[in-house]
DNA sequence: TAAAACTTGCAACTCTGTTGCAAGTTCTTG
DNA sequence: CAAGAACTTGCAACAGAGTTGCAAGTTTTA
């Protein structure tokens, strides 16, 4: 795992320090998305908030993890199943919201349905947020 | 236009005021959606913060207006074109984000295509945020 | 029209996220 | 492997978004 961590951060120029370290580890460890609360929290806030923050920044600009809309509008962060380092683009996501007991979900096994905008409209992009509940509350 | 209001209001069960009066009349003048600075913005300063805030929150909970997740993250606003106040429930929305202008676009003329979920997955809701160039950015 | 019910504005507060800067850590390279 | 360069961290201070309690004001009801 450590080993893994370290291959991460240097493929993406990145200094392998403890916070990067600990966080990465984290959403390694985790199947669901994770706020930056949920972040501090598992750390045992043993991290400043602001190197929270400007960790998360970074993997985002490396596009090592990528941010969700959730319907509630709050921010969560997860890792791919696929290798998110690679130079996928999540240009077409599909997310899923456990109403019961908020769990966030990538959904990798579905391909993102193609849309039909009216006349003159280009897409870049699409989000697909489904809210139910999951397998293991359902 | 002020007698529509009237009615909208009263079919809430909402008492009509300045406030109130003025935010839904931004809504049904907007084509797009409205984020809470848009409003406090467009209504001249005129309301105290919270009582947007307030309102919002009001409009929300008897299903006049609706909330979008964006894919910055931000919280908008927005009237559907079909009428709210009958009791649509917004379960299945298409949402364009222009990447140019900015505009947020309730999309009501497609329809959210069916999504298979993995099995023991149970769908509430789907929201969909389509973001790129609209119509009069092209 | 008067009382009841609801809405508003204010002040104060919490929570989220950001910036500048000095001190500390990691990386580079001889 | 040591020393300096480059980067990262924590702190303090701040900005913005959103919430709450409460008194004063407005709208509704009867």
């Amino acid at each position: 795992m450590q080993e893994q961590i370290q291959k991460i951060l240097k493929h993406n120029q990145l200094s392998v320090t403890g916070g990067r370290t600990k966080i990465l580890e984290l959403f390694l460890a985790q199947d669901d998305a994770l706020a930056h609360a949920d972040i501090e929290r598992k750390t045992g806030e043993k991290f400043d908030r602001v190197t929270v923050y400007r960790t998360l920044q970074t993997f985002l600009e490396k596009g090592i993890i990528h941010s969700i809309p959730t319907s509630d509008n709050s921010v969560k962060y997860a890792l791919c199943k696929d290798n998110c380092s690679e130079g996928h683009h999540h240009d077409h996501h599909v997310h899923f919201m456990c109403s019961v007991c908020g769990k966030t979900l990538c959904i990798d096994e579905v391909s993102v349905p193609v849309v039909n905008l009216p006349e003159g409209y280009k897409v870049e992009q699409i989000q697909m947020i489904v809210t139910g509940v999951c397998k293991d509350c359902a």
